[in-house]
DNA sequence: CTGAAAGCGCTTACAG
DNA sequence: CTGAAAGCGCTTACAG
């Protein structure tokens, strides 16, 4: 079914349509009321007697009227749609956020607009900028790396949430944060509770709050076990599956032993299982290997990654209501899940 | 840096920008000009004096002026957007095509705008229409499920490129095919100088026209290798991970020897290779594997995958390369990578 | 509850 | 080469 918009400028002065696009003047006159009216009724902007409603029903179905969102846009000030920054549009991590966001924003009659601030925050503010001048009803940010200053000043101009952070909401802003540090606490009390003593980390990018949380939470559960946090087993990582490779090289060349290993992220845990794979230690036989998001991959690593949940569909689910809920005036209130460890296969019992 | 979008609807007759809005008006009169000669300019629409040209680019620099997409779309029947039409906003193949669109569309001008079919035509089609309403100067359909005939009926509407497809070009129309018979052929040969005879096939779904080029592929390297095409050794797949881990039960459980498997997509190989793991069949030193695409998991995969190099990344460039071309009117062409294989470690000579 | 009219911020024939 | 004017398709005060 092609509905019939025009390719080309329509010819102006072409009330009638005769160009094959029915607009809203169109429906006016088959239903007998004004544009007006018809325009109330599609934005449920007015309460509008029943008869007049249900013809203007019938006269839209009749004809296969569909809005002009650039018109609407132009003249109401709002566009149904909302912007996401996200850091890549192909990360597997935050493609399940994209995901959950679209799913929520359709089920409600917005449309996403994704684009990518490439981990870097002067492209984050172009993104915004280009969000803006498009007119987006609002903002959904995917953590990023946006000042939580900047973030404010831009909730000043138009509703946002943004993940991955805890922020104080203000009016037209709303943060959504995931409990990183209990994550990474519970990902390592899982390696104590298997018997491991001496547990290496595989940090995530510094520049990244979750990433210190999960830092945080990894010492708390080592200290609480009467563990002391020993910084020759903490390793830099970027987050990138690289990066866990050259980590375990590194653990592995400065001879301090461990027994198992905990990545601040799977991709990372991914790496580092082909670091430890070509240096022929086996997972989890010699080495446990923990991970954290729990990336559609790592459910078909070999052996399958056991990892923290991370559900981030869900939570673009719910960064998605949120924003809706901001659209509709109210204050947001959404609960994001408790995170929990999925043991699969890559974690064992200690042999040191 | 804010720059000063209205998030409300704007009080009426604020010509002068009273809100913090500079307008193509407030430019013209800075400049010294009229509205219409700044929009010329702005839209490379007609030969302007040089001067005049200095005097209005540095007004908008000044002023900070910002064209509205939603005015401009209204009036001028363009909103430099594109529509993408792909399968899902996590997928990990599409989302390489779908950052590589991004930056062609990016360096352009252009915006991309990112709609999921999920694997239905029907839903693909509600995508088309939705984009159309958002008047998008083109579509870009990521291989998708929709009837050529469809996508011809579209492209008489607007520019449209498709890939993973050949499709005679129309005019608004271009279709951008990768040799999936040749990558097929390439992988399967590559089994086969390893001395590999039995060689067994996960193939994709059957309503993907790719599935079935990659399986005609297979199927040639063996014969032109003087080796029938056992229709046992080749198992059904749907190209997700969970299909390639059943078809590989399926083909030990039918104890019909075989040395190697050329699953048709990496998905399924990392799936193959962990049914391979299961049931303790070491790659590659019992079984040899071979997937097609080459995502970015699969150099992470523990061994590392051997596979069909598909540059999904250069191919989306491809093809907003391509409707770039379309929408200035000139016949696209472009020229797609041939396929190579990627030797990593999960094929060794067989051992049969 | 409902219309007529103005306006959203641009672009583009139409006339110089 | 350049302006004045109309128009893109809606929405929303403003008046009933």
């Amino acid at each position: 079914m092609i509905s019939r918009l025009p390719s080309k400028p329509a010819p102006k002065s072409q009330k009638a349509g005769s160009d094959g696009v029915v607009k809203i003047e169109m429906v006016a006159k088959v239903a007998g009321v004004s544009a007006s009216t018809v325009s109330r009724i599609l934005n449920g902007t007015a309460i509008v007697s029943e008869a007049k409603k249900k013809a203007v029903d019938e006269a839209i179905a009749q004809l296969g009227f569909v809005p002009n969102p650039m018109a609407r846009g132009l003249a109401g000030g709002r566009t149904l749609s909302v912007g996401i920054v996200t850091q890549s549009v192909d990360s597997p991590f935050y493609g399940g956020a994209m995901r959950g966001i679209e799913e929520a924003l359709d089920a409600a009659g917005y449309s996403p607009l994704f684009v990518s601030g490439h981990w870097n925050a002067a492209e984050e503010a172009r993104c915004i900028d280009v969000l803006r001048s498009r007119r987006v009803d609002g903002v959904i940010v995917l953590t990023g790396r946006l000042s939580d200053q900047a973030l404010r000043a831009y909730a000043k101009a138009l509703p946002v949430v943004v993940t991955g952070r805890s922020l104080r909401s203000a009016p037209g802003l709303y943060a959504l944060n995931f409990d990183n540090f209990e994550g990474a606490r519970l990902a390592t009390q899982h390696l104590l509770d298997l018997g491991h003593r001496r547990i290496a980390f595989i940090a995530g990018d510094p520049a990244h709050p979750d990433a210190n949380e999960r830092h945080r939470g990894y010492c708390a559960a080592l200290e609480s076990a009467g563990i002391a946090c020993d910084p020759a087993l903490v390793v830099p990582g970027d987050y990138q599956e690289e990066s866990g490779r050259r980590a375990i090289e590194q653990l592995l060349d400065q001879r301090r032993p461990f027994t198992a290993v905990f990545a601040a992220n799977d991709q990372m845990a991914l790496g580092a299982a082909l670091g430890l794979y070509r240096r022929s230690m086996r997972v989890p036989n010699d080495i446990s290997l923990i991970g954290f998001d729990d990336l559609q991959a790592s459910a078909y690593a070999v052996p399958p990654l056991t990892t923290v949940h991370h559900p981030a569909g869900e939570i673009g689910r719910l960064a998605a209501a949120a924003m809706l809920q901001l659209l509709r005036g109210e204050k947001p209130h959404v609960v994001v899940p408790a995170p929990s460890v999925i043991v699969r296969e890559s974690t064992w019992v200690s042999m040191g």
